[in-house]
RNA sequence: GCCCCGGUAGCUUAGCCCGGUAUAGCGGCGGCCUUGUAAGCCGCAGGCCGCGGGUUCGAAUCCCGCCCGGGGCUCCA
């Protein structure tokens, strides 16, 4: 719809003769109005209630910011080369007008479907003059799917799964002991993501130089400077290498895509997410929000065999894009850019499919627990129609017994979803909020619709089962996790820290004196051929400062180096996990940081050795 | 969209009620100290007190408008 807007001192309109089949009845003679709006209006084709209700409210916000609430609303084929039929044209303006009345508008009409002389003047004020475009898709409040606006209809049911196999609803459960799990049924159940405080992490990605916000960019949209680049890009690997080994094959996607692409527009209204749009010369591109589009398109052209099933294909996604909800954006829990490892596994049958997807619940906990998160620090959810638990209900309970503590059910009567069963892993954070990490979902209707094919051993084409699984979720998330876990840990009393395998320093080097900068130098470049990240402070300030920087700075490791050490070769070594001094070599040493970094991708740190020639990013 | 709170140095912040152009810490810079396991000492620089207007002899402070941020409501994988 397209809405050209005048504040005017008057409107004159005389109806001269009809134009078309679709008319509305109208009297002769001319009609005056005195200082209205004239709103000169065009339905295009595509046009529904939800651009009747943005225009509505353009109108009714122009008319209160100039203050005047008398609007003529004037139909006008002119402004758009992408005409509604004249039915719907009418149809559509007419409840305009009564939804403008309802909104307490002064409304006059001129007819539909006339010939019409008009004069006007036009008042002389920078805002006389208006025009709108509006469309139900990109522009202003942005792309809003029907699955969003579905998500208030779905009717849900709660319940708790237990290892057992018990399936008990929600409000008959005993939550004594299973404190986690009530913090998640509480938060899932109320749908709200809004977040009330500041959560202890934000504090900590900020004076840990791990993230920071951006000004520059839109929200949710973050910098990383020289550490958390660090910690973040040996997430990202050690992802891609467990899914590389599960059998993915890694790929890589363009991040934006057509929004009129055939198989896309149906899919994004089956996604409750909104869009990013871009937009060049006459198209529009949304920026992908999930790897599903690109490992899709390229799977539909793939020749694919029921001998190579299940095919498994691997994205890691820097970035996914998602406009989440200004008031959910805090930190790094939820962001509207992020990055996402996305592993979809196409499967001959439900059969395959399943088993298929413990092999995954497996590949997840792993990983999980190879970043630091073990199952006592997040709680399972798991969804599905009342259909697939009635026909499957071995494998679901098989999911809970792998867990190994009760889950929360959220079962629906219909499936609304592309999916009849997922999974997810919730970290709940020290504000007591849940935050989904890894997931896994069974995809009954997306291969059809992008013509994803495999040939069976008849030579028949079918439509496999997709599964969509993140092994750890958004890696900024598992970032989040890992800082209020340690906020956790601080606040009972423990040493907050990151995995040694994550520590941008791993072994801070003190020289007592600036007499021994140089033998730290010699040891530091040691210890970085033994693949440990150590630096030297070599800072004009005191011992003590600089071990109480060490510490605030979570090294590790932290050894004062003087005379005693050059001389003996055996280190007083400041453990920050055991929280005591032990004595060690440096072969010592290297065993302890190297077995605890054992099986982890290793990057060298991109900050001078010397803390001396270290900007603060702050 | 509506409501509430906020915006003072790179960061954290005092002052605002009750008008007299601003406080401190961290960080930065310079100097002294050459150091043994959580903050050594001294000094210096750094401010359109968010923007615009008004009241006043005089505005960070009072009034009006706007912008930006945070939160709430609403909405919501």
């Amino acid at each position: 719809m397209k809405m050209l807007m005048f504040h005017t001192d008057f409107v004159e309109y005389e109806p001269v003769e009809r134009e078309g089949r679709v008319f509305e009845e109208a009297e002769t003679g001319r009609r005056r109005f005195e200082d209205v709006i004239l709103a000169l209006t065009t339905v295009e084709e595509g046009d529904d209630e939800t651009t009747v209700n943005k225009a509505v409210s353009e109108l009714k916000d122009y008319s209160s910011k100039i203050g005047n609430r008398r609007v003529l609303i004037y139909p006008y084929a002119h402004l758009s080369n992408n005409l509604a039929t004249p039915e719907k044209a009418l149809e559509t303006l007419r409840i305009l007008r009564e939804k403008c009345r309802a909104e307490g508008m002064e409304v006059y009409t001129s007819p539909f479907g006339w010939t019409k002389a008009l004069s006007l003047s036009v008042k002389g004020h920078p805002l006389a003059e208006q025009f709108r475009s509006i469309s139900p898709g990109a522009t202003g409040a942005g792309y809003v799917p029907k699955a969003l606006m579905m998500e208030e209809k779905i009717r849900s049911f709660w319940y708790i799964l237990t290892p057992s196999g018990e399936l008990v609803p929600v409000e008959s459960f005993d939550f004594s002991g299973y404190d986690g799990l009530r913090a998640l049924a509480t938060y899932e159940m109320a749908k709200s993501r809004a977040v009330s405080e500041i959560p202890p992490h934000v504090d900590l990605m900020k004076r840990l130089e791990i993230a920071d916000y951006e000004p520059g960019s839109d929200l949710g949209n973050m910098r990383w400077p020289a550490k958390g680049r660090l910690i973040k890009s040996l997430i990202e690997q050690y992802v891609t290498e467990k899914v590389i080994e599960y059998g993915g094959m890694e790929i890589e996607t363009p991040i934006m895509y057509d929004i009129r692409h055939s198989c896309l527009e149906s899919y994004l209204n089956r996604f409750p997410a909104r869009q990013y749009v871009v937009k060049s010369d006459d198209r529009e591109f949304f920026l992908r929000f999930a790897a599903c589009f690109g490992q899709f398109l390229m799977a539909h052209d793939m020749q694919i065999s029921y001998r190579h099933l299940p095919v498994r294909l691997y994205e890691l996604t820097r970035y996914s894009f998602r406009r989440e909800k200004s008031g959910e954006l805090v930190g790094l829990k939820r962001l509207r850019a992020f990055t996402m490892p996305d592993v979809h596994a196409l499967c001959a049958d439900i059969q395959q499919a399943k088993e298929e997807a413990l092999r995954r619940f497996d590949l997840s906990v792993g990983v999980l627990e190879g970043i630091g998160l073990t199952k006592d620090d997040y709680e399972m959810a798991i969804r599905f129609t009342r259909d697939f638990y009635e026909s499957n209900r071995d494998f679901v309970v098989d999911l809970v017994r792998r867990f190994g503590k009760p889950a929360l059910v959220e079962m629906w009567e219909e499936r609304f979803f592309y999916f009849v069963l997922k999974w997810e892993f919730n970290f709940i954070d020290n504000l007591r909020k849940a935050s989904a990490l890894s997931t896994d979902q069974i995809d009954v209707e997306n291969a059809e619709r992008y013509g994803i094919t495999y040939v069976d051993q008849f030579g028949n084409k079918r439509h496999p089962i997709i599964l969509h699984c993140s092994p750890s979720g958004a890696i900024e998330r598992v970032v989040y996790a890992l800082l209020e876990k340690a906020y956790r840990i601080y606040k009972e009393g423990g040493k907050p820290m990151l995995p040694v395998w994550l520590s941008p320093t791993q072994v801070r080097l003190i020289p007592v004196s600036d007499k021994f900068v140089e033998d730290c130098i010699l040891l530091c470049e040691k210890l970085e051929t033994e693949r440990i990240r150590a630096d030297v402070d070599d800072r004009l300030e005191t011992v003590e400062k600089k071990v109480r920087d060490a510490e605030t700075e979570w090294v590790p490791y932290v050894i004062v180096f003087g005379k005693k050490e050059k001389e003996s070769n055996v280190f007083q070594v400041r453990d920050r996990a055991s929280n005591s001094i032990r004595q060690m070599t440096v072969e010592e040493l290297v065993y302890e940081v190297s077995s605890k970094s054992a099986g982890k991708p290793y990057k060298k740190l991109s900050l001078p050795k010397r803390l001396s020639q270290r900007p603060s990013f702050r």
